[in-house]
DNA sequence: CAGTATCCAGACGGATACTG
DNA sequence: CAGTATCCGTCTGGATACTG
C-alpha cells in the first residue's frame, strides 16, 4: 500500500542506519577494517601492500579516522627503525555480523551485473522507459 | 599474530566485500532503499519529502542508479497529472539481513562518539600519540 | 507531478617529493 | 619505516530555474 502520511517524520533523513553507514563506509574503510579483522595486527607497510591501490596519505587519513572512531588503536614501538602496528578494537570486532550480512549477500551480485545488462541492453527507445546513463 | 605474508593477495584490494558496499552504500542509496523496504511504495514527491534533505536532481540519479542495478522498480502511470511509483525489488529486498545488521550495531553509536571526545580531548601534546585532525 | 537543464563550488583522492 | 607536505585535477553533489 502506498504511504500516504510521509509528514511528521524525526529530522534528518528517515533512516536509522545512515549515521552507521558514515562510519563504516566512507570511502577505504572497508577494506581496511575487513584485512584488520581477518588478518589481525598489521604494520603500515603490511597494509600498504595488501590494499595495493591506496596511496600512503589516504591511508594514513582513513587510519586516523578509524582511530578517532575508536575501530582500530595504534601502537607506536620507538625502535630504531620506527615500527607502527594497527589493530582492530573489540568495538570494531563487533562490525563482524555486518561484515558477514555483507558477505552473504555477496552472491547476488551477478543478479546485479545481469540487470545492468538489461538495463543498458533496453534500447533506451520506445515505451516510458526511464533513460538512465550508466554511472 | 603479526601477518607477514601480505604477498600474493589476489588482484585489486584483499576485500570481497568492497563490491557490495560500492553498489548498496553509495550516498543517499540507504535513505532510499530503508524507506521502500520499511514503508513500501512511494512517488517520486514522497520519496522527497521523507528524505528531506535531497534535491530532485540527485533523487533521480539515485534512483536510476538503483534502478539500473535491479534493487528498484520503477512504474510509469500515464495518467493527467502523470504519476510515478517506486518500489523494492526482490532482489533488493534480499538485503534486510544487511540492514539489520547495521540496526542492530547502531547501539554503538555511542561508543563511537565518546572515542571521538577522548580522542579530540587528548592533548595533541605528550607522546607520540597520532595527532590527528578531525575530519 | 515528475522530472530536466545548467552552472558551480568544494571536498576528496591521486601523484610526487621530502623527512625524522 | 612511517609517515608529512604540497599541489592539483575530477567528480559529485548542491542550488536554482525551467518543462512536458
Amino acid at each position: 500500500m502506498t504511504n500516504d502520511t510521509a509528514v511528521g517524520i524525526p529530522p534528518e533523513q528517515a533512516c536509522p542506519i545512515a549515521p552507521v553507514v558514515d562510519i563504516v563506509f566512507s570511502r577505504w574503510t572497508t577494506p581496511i577494517l575487513w584485512v584488520l579483522n581477518e588478518y589481525g595486527r598489521h604494520r603500515f607497510v603490511e597494509l600498504e601492500r595488501r590494499i595495493t591501490t591506496i596511496t600512503p596519505k589516504v591511508l594514513t587519513d582513513r587510519l586516523r579516522q578509524l582511530e578517532r572512531d575508536g575501530l582500530v588503536v595504534r601502537t607506536y614501538h620507538p625502535e630504531v627503525p620506527p615500527r607502527v602496528e594497527y589493530e582492530i578494537t573489540e568495538l570494531g570486532r563487533s562490525l563482524s555480523p555486518v561484515f558477514e550480512a555483507l558477505a552473504k549477500w555477496s552472491v547476488n551480485i551477478g543478479e546485479v551485473e545481469q540487470a545492468r545488462l538489461d538495463y543498458d541492453t533496453r534500447k533506451p527507445v520506445g515505451g516510458q522507459a526511464s533513460r538512465g546513463r550508466p554511472r
